[in-house]
DNA sequence: CGTCGGTCGTAC
DNA sequence: GACGTACGACCGACGT
């Protein structure tokens, strides 16, 4: 005889209440309740995980009366209706347990309890052996010599014998015990004062209800019992009734039926990231399967205009280059690869230089067969950071056109808030997809080869995968940024952006490295006299760029006031401000400054972009990043040129040594509080529209405005005094920072804050209204429909309610600034080029664009960018554009 | 020897 | 605690 086989019934109602209870509070980040659905799937998952069984099946009960209602109207009349936070839960669970194939029972008139005694007849009357999984201690009635009761969560099995051994009595006898009792959550009454305790001791010892009532006078010496048992006689029979359950429902279902399958681990991986259940995202991820892959090595003649021909024919294509840098001013090409369908790619290896037999493809058959099909507009090409491919190509000869995708946009313009757009998080997130890494084949520390020493066998693999899930991922995103409405953000702006910041960066900029030279030792000899002066005052040497250090010397040697403590906590803090305090009591404070000042500018500046400095071009080339700020603003790295210092006169030496080639001038076109004119835009604010739309200084106006002055006593100190206000509103400021940053009382900086909001009164109309709107959306939005999530707006936490408040009011203005320049940067190439310029432009620096142009054209220039940049896109008030130029960034500035 | 968080400072 | 958005140098703790 083989062993009997096993089915689990699991009584899915039960748990759907005891996972609720478990855990307190679990939610997606739009707010979405899943402590249920993450607790039930948690038992599921284990129960499956530790018994491995081979038929299963989950029942649960159906809303609405059932038949016991019709027995006893009271049934289950005392339990509150479901929370509404579980109720939202059960179609979430049950598309789990639907991805995870496991088969759902349930009947209307009838609970989870009558199903799982049906099949459990019906399954041991097959010779199955059942394990009923539940909590509930009702089931007890049903366990026979073939079927056990298990509860999960508690980890106790109660079969047969152990309900002998516990309770003394046969488990068919429990619905007696239950009768008696009843049972208050149920609302089955039961006999008056008789309990669990006293029923096992009647049932123990009569065997049955009807034996206590045929023996009913040997119970006359407890005359209390005797009364009960006699007037509710009626109801004992009606509570058994109630309480047992039917093993003989009306089902359809088949045991074979509950066979399980395997999980759908795709589906059960998407639901998982859906609800955000992250570790169980990974654990369900899939691991690379290659084998619906196929992918090719393409590298004869024949072979790369047969690809060719084939691309031609298609709408759009993925394409993906191979080189041997990250940085593409300096990456050399190393192979390309394709795809035009889900699962396949094709590569082709041009540069490798490994010891390899396998063929490459010479250079030359590369432009001949593929230049025109790439620079064909027609054909339509989608990458991920296409830009990076669109340099390399262009420095390999080939002018790459008809850039259509982006998927590293796509996946940042639908959720800015992500960190790393990469192509590997790309595939985990939307397939579940393990990539095979760059490390994978190139290593990874001081063992890491450049990419053009990978086999060609490893490259293929990895370099059509790129091409392949860049498409996948395509087809995806394609779908998502049209139906979430950001179609004409990504056609409009970002993708034509992506080859103007291409030319950007290839253009470069020129530096003095001379000048840098020069001032690194100027700077390296000030940094050694105040070294040793610090040392001096100081008493001992120490590492002056330790803040720990510092913090030491300061407070606890020289016993110098303490003002304040870092951030985290680590420390004494030695910024800026606290060294300024101190500078007034002490001598070393006033050096550190000067010391941290220009050590600043030798490292960050003069030594770092020296090291910047192409071979090939002499120039200095930025990446603009296109996907990396929340709000929609460009960044600039390698080096960043968007914190170039101009403050200070000393910085500003380190500005000067940006210069324009030869017979050019560097021009500089800048837009007038940009930031603020949005926000009179945004507001309708009458005084801020008439500001403006009478070009004032929007600051001397603020001041008259919220100190009550009449025009001609509006000091310096008062203008300035009121442009840290007009800065401040944008950021969301307090009056703890405003009265900090002016020196006045807290007290008097409210008050400035209130008559600002008494005067600009649209302005407190939009801080007001946006707040409201973000609490109720969970996002904010730029003029063209830019998105940025913040759920946190409605945290119970204040300090990350109101940090989200801030970021509501700041990131339309912000964001709308950058969506205007962005598209002021498109239409400024097409101008120069439609013009026949010989201008170029080099930067971005968030409100203003910097050109490199020949003398002769400087007016012209200035004409045309002028048209441009005011018309860009009309708001309610005027947008104005100031012009410098000269023989160096500072003064062009 | 690499990574990562903390601190500080530069820009708009 | 207390003003938004970035990048990056340096330190020091930690892990290999």
């Amino acid at each position: 005889m083989t062993d009997s086989k096993k089915i689990f019934l699991i009584d899915g109602s039960a748990f759907l209440y005891r996972a609720f209870h478990a855990i307190r509070s679990l939610n997606t980040s739009k707010g979405h309740p899943t402590n249920a659905t993450f607790g039930f799937t948690r038992i599921l998952l284990k129960l499956l995980k530790d018994n491995n069984p081979e038929y299963a099946v989950v029942m649960f009960d159906v809303k609405g009366p059932t038949f016991r209602h019709e027995m006893y109207d009271q049934y289950k009349a005392n339990r509150p209706p479901m929370p509404e936070e579980l109720a939202l839960q059960i179609p979430d669970i049950k598309r789990i347990i639907k991805a995870l194939n496991i088969p759902v029972v349930e009947k209307k008139g009838y609970e989870a309890d009558d199903l799982v005694g049906t099949f459990s007849r019906l399954a041991q009357e097959k010779g199955f052996h059942v394990v009923m999984v539940t909590g509930d201690k009702d089931f007890i009635q049903l366990v026979t010599d073939k079927c056990t009761l298990w509860d999960p969560m508690k980890d106790t099995i109660k079969d047969q014998k152990k309900i002998e051994e516990d309770m003394g009595i046969e488990p068919g006898q429990f619905i007696d015990i239950l009768g008696l009792a009843g049972d208050s959550a149920d609302n089955i009454p039961g006999v008056r004062g008789v309990g669990p305790k006293t029923a096992l001791k009647l049932i123990s010892q009569f065997g049955s209800i009807e034996n206590i009532y045929e023996n009913l006078d040997s119970l006359k010496s407890k005359k209390k019992l005797h009364e009960n048992l006699l007037a509710g006689k009626d109801i004992v029979l009606l509570s058994r009734k109630l309480a047992t359950i039917d093993t003989s429902v009306a089902v359809k279902g088949q045991i074979e039926d509950f066979k399980l399958e395997d999980f759908d681990r795709k589906k059960a991986f998407e639901l998982f990231r859906e609800f955000e259940f992250k570790a169980l995202a990974t654990e369900f991820a899939q691991k690379a399967d290659k084998s619906e892959k196929t992918y090719k090595l393409i590298n004869t003649a024949r072979e790369l205009e047969k690809l060719a021909n084939v691309l031609e024919n298609k709408k759009i294509f993925a394409i993906d280059t191979e080189t041997t840098s990250k940085h593409p001013m300096e990456a050399k090409l190393v192979g390309i690869s394709f795809s035009f369908r889900e699962n396949q790619g094709f590569y082709i290896p041009l540069g490798h230089t490994f010891p390899d037999k396998t063929k490459q493809v010479p250079e030359e058959d590369i432009l001949r067969i593929f230049k025109p099909l790439l620079e064909n507009p027609e054909i339509k090409k989608v990458g991920q950071n296409i830009k990076y491919d669109y340099i390399v190509l262009s420095r390999f000869g080939i002018t790459l056109q008809g850039i259509a995708f982006d998927t590293m946009i796509a996946s940042y313009l639908l959720n800015p808030s992500v960190r790393g757009h990469s192509l590997d998080r790309i595939a985990m997130n939307l397939f579940g997809y393990k990539t095979i890494s760059y490390e994978d084949v190139t290593g990874k520390g001081k063992n890491q080869i450049g990419f053009q020493e990978v086999p060609i066998s490893k490259a293929v693999n990895y370099a059509s995968e790129d091409a392949d899930i860049t498409f996948m991922a395509y087809l995806h995103f394609k779908k998502q940024i049209k139906d979430q409405g950001f179609s004409a953000l990504m056609n409009d702006i970002e993708i034509p952006l992506i080859t103007v910041l291409a030319n950007m960066e290839m253009q470069g900029i020129k530096v003095d490295r001379n000048a840098l030279k020069h001032l690194s030792n100027t700077f390296n000899l000030e940094l050694k006299n105040l070294e040793k002066e610090i040392y001096s005052l100081a008493g001992e040497e120490f590492n002056i760029n330790s803040s720990q250090q510092l913090g030491a010397i300061l407070f606890e040697k020289l016993k110098l006031k303490t003002i304040k403590k870092t951030k985290k906590k680590t420390g004494y803090s030695t910024d800026v401000e606290v060294l300024t305090k101190l500078a007034r009591t002490h001598e070393l404070p006033e050096k550190l400054l000067r010391f941290r000042t220009i050590g600043k500018l030798k490292s960050t500046y003069a030594d770092a972009l020296q090291k910047l400095i192409n071979k090939e071009t002499g120039r200095i080339h930025t990446s603009f990043n296109q996907t990396i700020t929340v709000t929609g603003r460009l960044s600039s790295s390698k080096p960043n040129l968007q914190n170039i210092p101009i403050r200070k006169k000393e910085g500003k030496k380190i500005r000067k040594a940006f210069i324009p080639k030869d017979g050019h001038t560097l021009v500089s076109a800048d837009y007038s509080q940009i930031e603020l004119r949005i926000l009179a835009h945004y507001a309708e604010d009458e005084i801020l529209i008439e500001a403006f739309n009478n070009d004032e200084d929007i600051h001397k106006r603020t001041a008259l405005e919220i100190f009550q002055v009449l025009p001609e006593f509006v000091t310096m100190d008062l203008r300035s005094q009121a442009k840290a206000i007009n800065f401040g509103i944008v950021y969301g400021m307090s009056g703890f920072r405003l009265a900090n940053d002016l020196g006045i009382s807290r007290k008097m900086a409210n008050a400035y804050i209130d008559n600002y909001f008494k005067r600009y009164s649209g302005v407190k109309k939009f801080i007001d209204s946006t707040i409201e709107e973000t609490e109720k959306t969970g996002e904010v939005q730029t003029i063209f429909g830019r998105k940025r999530r913040l759920d946190d707006i409605n945290s119970s936490n204040a300090n990350i309610r109101n940090f989200a408040r801030r970021a509501a009011i700041n990131t339309p203005i912000q964001g709308s600034a950058a969506d205007l320049i962005k598209l002021a940067m498109i239409k400024m190439k097409a101008c120069l080029e439609k013009n026949d310029m010989a201008s170029k432009m080099l930067l971005s620096v968030h409100d203003e664009i910097i050109f490199e142009c020949p003398f002769e054209e400087k007016d012209r220039l200035i004409e045309l960018a002028k048209d441009i940049m005011e018309n860009v896109y009309p708001l309610k008030v005027p947008l104005k554009v100031n012009f410098g130029a000269g023989e160096n960034w500072a003064k062009a500035h």
